[in-house]
RNA sequence: GGAGGGGUGGUCGAGUGGUUAAAGGCAUCGGAUUGUAACUCCGACGACGUUAGUCUACGCAGGUUCGAAUCCUGCCCCCUCCA
């Protein structure tokens, strides 16, 4: 294995967040010569960030601890502009106003995993539309039009799998890659930064920003990425059964969050505990050691310190204790999702169907009705064979509740007010 | 501006007057198995409704017809080639 000076680049290596670089030797010189700064962007596409981007989030996170500053960048303004990707349709154009509360959104998950501040290595959130908002076309044009090449821009991915399935690729979106490059000569200028990192799909447009720093300001500039990270099946990462993994807690509790960790494949958990964990690296190869049903305990690892690290630890712990007790112990737990009824409500009978959708169980009352027929649905761990079966007041448990599973995973509790 | 092709359910993609809530694949959900895993197998997969039935759905708006996603008219959008 490689060695390297730099802790950041050895801690990267070691625990499988290096994809590329442009230049590992130069790069990890530059690290070993006093607090550097590196940046991320994200776009501000949605309020909330998934794991999809935990991966680059830890990147900062370790940056950061190797003693160096790292840096939020948030897309402001290249949001207005939309990333080609490799997707055949142009991204939906989001206003002002939209974009100020996603980035809001995305903040808030930043700051519990860096640490912001105004010291040497205290992490700096920035947005690109502080500079991108105010440039002049015409003379954006003459400065930094000349650098590129449309021969070269042509050759990338997200440019070439477009044209290549003939689909329509505006010269709004074909601008994007070179908004991305000022920006990291703008950073540069700004704050000294010398690194960005990314995943392995932007490795052409974090390119492109070394270059042009290096045309433009002589600049020594580096680029890193991350390996693009599928599930050991071959799955894109970051699927639940509600959809997306959000590290908002208000947009997925932690109890889902920890479940979502709980639940990975076998093959997958040695890997994400090297990528969504901080625990040493000595003890991440004796949980890894263990195998078949022990994988469980590691996996419960797994999903403790993943949550720790996104809601708090006492978060995590209740998600976990949760957890025990619905699945070890056939109880409940206070992390379940739950309603609360009026009592005299309850009292007149309410149709479990809609039970199972005033819970979030299930959308609508025909799923519910599905759920019963499939022999999925079950009020207080009984399977519900009848889909007119009403819930009272007698089926409030001792504890003063009653509990609906939607299969052997998803439960809610229906209280009393 | 001209010629041609196309817009179908979460997605891909059949379907060119009725038996089509719309084949099939994928995704998703439930069940069996299991370790709250993977694999495999089975089932479900528009909404509402007392299993009747009603409503909504094949780009949008009209029309023809007993009956249309399928035919006609207008409009919108996309693609290809030409100017």
């Amino acid at each position: 294995m490689t060695s390297y000076k730099s802790d950041f680049l050895n801690i990267l290596e070691a625990r499988g967040f290096i994809h590329q670089c442009s230049d590992f030797d130069a790069l990890d010189a530059k690290l070993m010569d006093g607090v550097q700064s590196a940046y991320i962007g994200f776009d501000a596409t949605a309020d909330s960030l998934h794991v999809g981007s935990l991966v680059q989030i830890m990147m900062l996170y370790w940056f950061q601890q190797s003693g160096h500053k790292p840096i939020t960048l948030m897309g402001g303004g290249t949001t207005k502009v939309g990333d080609p990707s490799g997707k055949d349709a142009s991204r939906k154009m989001l206003d002002e106003v939209g974009i100020e509360k996603n980035i809001n959104g995305i903040q808030q998950i930043f700051t519990k995993y860096l640490k912001y501040g105004n010291g040497d290595t205290d992490a700096m959130m920035v947005n690109n539309a502080d500079w991108l908002d105010q440039l002049n076309y015409v003379d954006f044009l003459r400065d930094y039009g000349p650098h590129f090449t449309i021969n070269r821009m042509m050759t990338f991915d997200s440019v070439k799998l477009r044209l290549e399935r003939e689909q329509p690729l505006t010269f709004l979106e074909f601008n994007y890659m070179i908004l991305q490059a000022y920006d990291f000569v703008e950073l540069n200028r700004r704050f000294e930064t010398i690194l960005q990192m990314g995943g392995s799909d932007q490795w052409g447009n974090i390119i492109n920003g070394v270059e042009l720093g290096r045309r433009t300001d002589g600049a020594g500039l580096f680029a890193l990425t991350t390996p693009l990270l599928t599930t050991a099946s071959g799955a894109k990462m970051g699927k639940t059964a509600d959809g997306a993994v959000w590290l908002n807690a208000d947009k997925l509790s932690p109890y889902d969050y920890w479940q979502y960790w709980r639940n990975i494949e076998d093959d997958d958990v040695g890997r994400f505990l090297k990528l969504f964990t901080t625990l040493p690296m000595d003890e991440i190869a004796k949980l890894e050691a263990l195998q078949g049903a022990e994988i469980n305990e590691t996996k419960k690892v797994l999903a403790f310190e993943a949550t720790k690290l996104c809601h708090g630890e006492k978060a995590a712990q209740e998600a976990q204790n949760t957890a025990a007790k619905v699945f070890e112990q056939g109880s409940v737990g206070d992390d379940l999702p739950s309603i609360t009824i009026d009592t005299a409500r309850l009292a007149g009978g309410i149709s479990v169907l809609d039970l199972f959708v005033e819970t979030g169980l299930t959308e609508s009352k025909g799923e519910a009705k599905r759920l019963i027929k499939g022999g999925g649905a079950k009020l207080n761990d009984n399977k519900i064979e009848d889909q007119e079966l009403s819930a009272s007041d007698s089926d409030l448990t001792d504890e003063g509740y009653i509990k609906l599973s939607a299969g052997k995973k998803k439960h809610a509790l229906v209280k009393i007010a």
